[in-house]
Parts: structure tokens; C-alpha cells; sequence
DNA sequence: TCAAAACATTGATTTTGATCAAGTTTTGCT
DNA sequence: AGCAAAACTTGATCAAAATCAATGTTTTGA
């Protein structure tokens, strides 16, 4: 069993990646699996935080919630990213956002004292997670100051950019529902639907169906402004 | 000499802290600190990042710049606090963002080389750094949300309660120079006077002399929105 | 497969907060 | 201490994007 445990989540985590065979089978005598449906809450914000969780199938989002009841979605979780981290170096941490899977999905959850002992055992680990960790912040720095230095029409057309980047193609698919990607960008789902038009008809882009959208004007886009 | 160093820098930071003397002494050998005048740049966006900083004495900020030209403040270094260690663990990192004395200040700085040796030679010190950047992360996703879903007005009022709250008195004095504060907020300083001067027409505050802010109405600000 | 629910679009209106401009005060350098 | 430069304040105007509302379109789970 716990091989294959390890198999459907380690393989998977690049924070694992180069351990030996035999380190893996350990670790993965520490991972428990869970099967969960659309709309499982893994944590809530005030709850403890006394897990590490990895996705192995589907996706979950980790967002907060405002005072006022707005959502904003921080990041969007796909095979083989975790989350978590941050509660297991301080005991008594509470969540600051809530996680919550977006499709079916599988999660290996791996508790705060096991991982604390994996810590110990495999060094090289604290420095992977470290540079998840400095990677972390410099993708959060860089999205305060989109959100407080440019203009929606800006953030959106660099989000398509990215992400078209990140897939390596010209016509990317987006990975969320619109509300979910407005609350990402800052905005709302009737803005990303208006500026998506104005883009279409600038001929920057072309909408296609199942959220798929097409680049035509690269340069077009970056020049907004 | 180093043991003056030692003195200087080490003392301060959180991370060394708990160490033994003879290790602080070993770590102080490769500290080089700077003695720099208000306006120095420290590293700039682009810039190859090799060195860990540490600041002794006076203010470092921390920001970048979007392509309009806007700044957005990251954070504020005081003594103690210290920069650059995200560069530290991949190698052919660039900086993001720009370090800046906002005063004149003494800045201890600690080479790649050395520190990937310190990391090594103390595992603790990863742990260490494991934490702050945890917080570091949770922090700005409060702050990436609360630009995101607050109003300015909220916000300001937030940021208020939390200096207040830090400094554990209810006569806060703002750190910087409201023209940060207000890039810091993701507003303008136009904006942040007006919002002061509400503040205080409704007797949420008082504003005196010397950026010192005296809070009346604890309740009054937090409801506000 | 189908109905209900969630999601997305489009239009009209309003609001927040940015911008521009012109004074006033504070700061920091010699 | 004195003075230039930077920072701050206050007012008038404007623009971007949120909100409200109504309709159309996907999704999803029974």
C-alpha cells in the first residue's frame, strides 16, 4: 500500500525529486491519502494548521476571505504542488485562508510531527522548500504590484500572457471559472467578460469555446497599458 | 575587528540567534558591513543577487517598480531585519525588486558563498529562515487580499489598528513618509491626507505633530467601510 | 438526459479614488 | 540657523471599474 502511496503522490512533488528508492518508500509510509469531491473543504482560516498536503489528482484552490465576505483567490493547487508548509516549522499556527477542491480529487496529507522528523532526517529538503517558499514570495510581490500599479485591462492581458507562456502555446486554456480568475486578478467576472471583448475586437486575441482563447497580437496585448 | 561586527549584526537578527559564541564569532569573519548614506541603492531589478543583507542601523526599503513607472513599497527594514535571501539558494537569480537606504544606515552584507557554507555548517539556520519566510508569505497574502477586497479607506484604517497594535500604544508613530505609506497601501498621498483628516472629523483619531497618530475610537476604525 | 443551479454576458448607472493644480508646511543639508 | 527642495494638504475634475439588473448559457448531479 504505501508504495503505492508514493507513487501517486511523490513521484509527482519536485520537493521530493532525487531521493533515493529507499527514502521514498519511508517517507511514503507517512502519507495518507484521501479521495474527496468537488467542494471538499481541506482547511478553514482559524482552524490549526498541523498538515502538509499534496495534490496528487484534480485541483484545489487556497483563497481568504474579507471582512466584508469578498473572496480572493491566492493560488490555484495542480498535481503535484503542496501547501501547508508554512504551519509546520511553529507549533499552535493557525490557517489565514481556506482550501477547498475545485474538481474531484486526490490529496496526500502528511502530519506536522512526520514531517517535522522527515525535516530532520533529510536536509536537503528544508533548502527544496526554501526555494518553493523564496519562489512563493516573489510571485506574491509581484502580484500586489500588479494589483496596486496597473490597470485591470493590464492584469488581464499580462495573465494571458503568463499563462500562455507557462503552456507554451498560443492558445491557452484558462484554468479557472471567470469569478474565480476575477477574484485572482482583483476585479469582477463582468469586467473580465468586457475587457475579454475589447480585446477580441482590438483583434488581440479570439474567444473560443471551453474557455479557450487564442493569442493573435502578442504585442498588441503587452502594449495596453 | 569581527568581533565588532559581531556586535554590530549579528546580535540583532532573529535567525542567529541562539547560537553559541564561538559560532557567531566564525559567522561574524564574513560579514562586511557598509556604511551608507540616505538614497543609496543597495541592488536593483535585473541585478544578479549573490548577497544576503542585514541592516545594523537606520531604514532599507524594499520595492518595486511597474512598468508605468510606479513604485510599490514591499516592506520596510529596520535594524534586524534582513534582505536578499530568496537569491541565496538558486544560483543566476536576479533581483525583482530594488533596495533603497531610506536613511543613513549601516548594512551588514553576507556573500553567497558564505552563506550557502553557513546553511551547511548550522541547519538550524535553514529552519530559521524556513520560518521567516513562511510569515513573509502569509503576510503578503494579507496584504495582496486587503488590496484586493478592502477599500482604501479600510485599509489605511487596518494598517492604522495593526502599527498600533505592534507598538502596543494607541499614540502610533507612522514609520515613513506618507508618500511611502501611500504606495505601501496601493494609493496616493492625496488620498491617504483626506482619508486622515475623515478619520479625524469623525473622532476615530487624532493627528499630531511629527507623524504621530493618537487613536481615539478603536471600534470607529475598524467599522469603517 | 434533463432540470435546476451556477456561471457568464450585456447594458445603465454610480462611486471611489486618481489626477491635475496650486498653495502650505516640513525636512535636511551646508 | 537659514534656505532650497521635498513632502504634504486642499480643492476641482475626471476616469476606471464596481454595482445593479436582466437575460442568456453552461454545468452538474439526480
Amino acid at each position: 500500500m504505501a508504495t503505492h502511496h508514493y507513487q501517486e503522490c511523490l513521484k509527482l512533488v519536485p520537493i521530493f525529486k532525487s531521493l533515493s528508492e529507499a527514502d521514498l518508500t519511508t517517507i511514503a509510509a507517512v502519507i495518507h491519502p484521501q479521495q474527496l469531491k468537488r467542494g471538499t473543504i481541506l482547511y478553514q482560516a482559524e482552524a490549526e494548521a498541523n498538515t502538509l498536503y499534496i495534490v496528487d489528482a484534480g485541483q484545489v484552490k487556497i483563497y481568504q476571505l474579507a471582512a466584508n465576505g469578498r473572496e480572493q483567490l491566492l493560488r490555484l493547487l495542480n498535481p503535484g504542488d503542496f501547501d501547508g508548509e508554512y504551519a509546520l516549522f511553529t507549533a499552535a499556527e493557525t490557517h489565514r485562508s481556506f482550501a477547498e477542491t475545485v474538481t474531484a480529487a486526490t490529496v496526500c496529507e502528511i502530519r506536522r510531527e512526520d514531517f517535522q522528523k522527515l525535516l530532520l532526517q533529510y536536509p536537503q529538503l528544508s533548502l527544496r522548500i526554501l526555494s518553493v517558499l523564496a519562489a512563493r514570495v516573489q510571485q506574491l510581490e509581484q502580484q500586489t504590484t500588479r494589483v496596486t500599479t496597473e490597470t485591470v485591462e493590464t492584469r488581464l492581458a499580462l495573465y494571458l500572457l503568463d499563462t500562455a507562456d507557462a503552456a507554451k502555446t498560443d492558445t491557452l486554456k484558462l484554468p479557472m471559472k471567470k469569478k474565480d480568475l476575477a477574484t485572482y486578478l482583483g476585479t469582477t467576472p463582468e469586467t473580465i467578460s468586457r475587457k475579454l471583448s475589447s480585446f477580441e475586437a482590438a483583434g488581440y486575441i479570439e474567444q473560443l469555446p471551453q474557455k479557450r482563447i487564442k493569442i493573435r497580437d502578442r504585442d498588441g496585448l503587452l502594449f495596453v497599458s
